[in-house]
DNA sequence: AAGCATTCCAACCGCTAAACG
DNA sequence: TCGTTTAGCGGTTGGAATGCT
């Protein structure tokens, strides 16, 4: 079976073209390393066929006799690659289902970046595939700032977590702990920071998607489960910091389609996370409680994602954490969470109005849109939810939320109109993200984040395109607080001729320039509304944020 | 419509671990 | 025990497709 597509082949062809004049003339029987010149490259229909038939006579394996013995000018990894990837026969073309992507995600929470492995378990899908699959769309939750994992999982985790790691204390004392299990074992991965001579502080709040590289992938998301091998791990332990990653737990209603919806939205009705079959326990409470995509923590990039924490501050978010229970009863959660309804109608502003009327609903065919799309629905809640204790219930230990209301006041009453969404993008990604110790509750001891995370909340300088040197609380700037407004904006409020209302357009408006905005004091009314975010705006936020600034 | 930017994806490289002789 | 081969993984690259201005 050859399955070049004429586009491929177009892709190929063209890529051949440019990859290297060499590329052709060693097609013809040259060799490179070594002093034999092996092709690279987009693979041929011919070179397709030549592999088919002798894999179909020889079987697999044994990739280096397939040059030797078939005439290919291919080594035996390229080859094996192109028939794994490519060539078999039993491989799935087409975009990953609703089901697939579940399951991706699921197995991503339990074997980490174990892309063999996962493949193993989804039939017709290749590793490369499942890798770039999650690379490129699960960014998308990344830069939104969305759970991936579902906060059972989360929750499974740091419960594994800590018991492993009491475990390692008494055993070894203070050891880094490393992965206790691939498979059968939660647990929060610390987040390995090299050495980049960055304030840990500011890693911190790096989306991984954003980090520098070097860091990403599989232990830059975070909260992930890092792939490397603890003996890997171990090897590089030296120069590392780790971060142990708190988490939050959101529970997301699985949705359907309503068919009386005009817009075709997804609405929760069950949970959408079918407890995951590796771990019973994660099916707290016998509830089928999804948890959507949890540990949003790490991935949101946000202060609550990857809190440098020691571990002894292990940092819940009871002020988000909604028990399993509550997940089958998504509109009526024991925190003054509104129903997805009412978030609606509470959410007035434009945005909500959007989503409202000319949402573009998650695709059907979309979990991850799904995902994204209710993930922000129930920001808005929380929003409303901590917005309304805010100003009187700002707890010793929402030093984060404190601190930098603190710091922020002008920016905050500035931007702070509840309506807007900018007081979504903003201040309540601080609340709903922020690890917040102990969260609404007083009782837990109240870290001294503060000092665990130094300078996280002070205000930074940054030159912005070289033009501005900006001057904001850092918080403003985190991609992640920002291009969660970004992503709110487009999947839910967002229409093609629309900008982007508020405060995110006030943010990132003309060349980035906070200067000005701050010189109008992030006004949050229509008339300050962007033009929309230019993707060089975003470069410039990337490149200006300080972790890979200071890089 | 054109130009630019971004996203997606195939393919590659370098490295490591496992398997095997 | 050691060397070789194979498999797997993280990360990167760059063209095509797509979206935006």
């Amino acid at each position: 079976m050859i399955e070049m597509t004429s586009d491929s082949d177009k892709r190929k062809a063209a890529r051949c073209r440019k990859n290297s004049p060499g590329a052709e003339e060693v097609s013809s029987g040259g060799n490179s390393s070594g002093g034999s010149c092996l092709k690279k490259g987009p693979w041929t229909s011919a070179e397709d066929a030549i592999l088919v038939e002798y894999v179909t006579k020889h079987g697999e394996g044994n990739w280096n006799a397939v040059q030797k013995h078939s005439g290919l000018s291919r080594c035996g990894k390229s080859c094996r690659l192109r028939w794994a990837n490519h060539l078999r026969p039993d491989l799935k073309k087409g975009s990953f289902t609703p089901e697939e992507e579940n399951r991706i995600i699921e197995l991503h929470a339990k074997m980490g970046n174990k892309w063999a492995r996962m493949a193993a378990e989804l039939p017709g899908r290749t590793d490369n595939e499942i890798k770039n699959y999650w690379n490129t769309r699960i960014k998308r939750l990344l830069r939104a700032g969305l759970p991936i994992y579902p906060p059972s999982v989360s929750r499974q985790a740091r419960n594994d977590s800590q018991q492993s790691e009491e475990m390692m204390t008494c055993q070894s004392g203070d050891m880094h702990h490393s992965e206790s299990s691939d498979t059968n074992s939660f647990q929060i991965p610390e987040v390995e920071f090299k050495n980049f001579g960055l304030d840990p502080a500011l890693l911190d709040l790096a989306p991984a998607s954003l980090l520098p590289k070097g860091v990403s992938s599989s232990n830059s998301y975070g909260f992930m489960f890092s792939s490397l091998n603890p003996q890997k791990r171990l090897r590089e332990v030296d120069s590392q910091f780790h971060v142990t990653v708190p988490s939050t737990s959101i529970t997301f209603p699985k949705f359907e389609q309503h068919e009386d919806d005009p817009f075709g939205r997804l609405v929760p009705v069950q949970p959408l996370w079918s407890p995951p079959i590796y771990d019973p326990d994660l099916n707290i409470n016998g509830t089928s409680a999804i948890d959507v995509l949890g540990s949003h923590a790490p991935i949101n990039g946000n202060s609550s994602s990857s809190e440098p924490v020691s571990e002894a501050m292990k940092l819940e978010l009871p002020s988000l954490q909604y028990s399993a229970s509550q997940v089958g009863s998504w509109a009526t959660p024991s925190s003054p969470l509104p129903s997805l309804e009412s978030v609606d109608t509470l959410i007035q502003s434009p945005l909500s109005e959007h989503t409202q009327s000319n949402c573009p609903s998650p695709r059907s065919s979309g979990l991850l849109e799904a995902i994204v799309y209710e993930s922000q629905s129930l920001k808005c809640s929380n929003y409303n939810s901590h917005q309304q204790g805010l100003d009187t219930s700002v707890m010793a230990g929402d030093v984060v939320e404190s601190s930098s209301r603190n710091v922020c006041e002008p920016k905050w009453d500035a931007c702070g109109d509840p309506i807007s969404p900018l007081s979504h993008s903003a201040a309540s990604v601080f609340v709903e993200f922020t690890p917040v110790s102990g969260g609404s509750s007083s009782d837990e001891p109240q870290s001294a984040e503060p000092e665990t995370i130094p300078g996280k909340f002070d205000w930074i300088s940054a030159e912005l395109d070289g033009k501005k040197d900006i001057s904001c609380p850092l918080e403003y700037l985190r991609p992640d607080a920002l291009l969660d407004s970004y992503w709110f904006s487009h999947r839910i409020g967002r229409s093609k001729d629309e900008s982007i209302t508020g405060d995110f357009g006030a943010l990132l408006g003309d060349d980035f320039n906070y200067e000005h905005k701050q010189g109008s004091a992030l006004p949050c009314d229509e008339s300050n509304q962007s033009s929309g975010l230019g993707t060089s705006t975003w470069d410039t936020i990337c490149g200006v944020y300080p972790f890979s600034k200071n890089n």
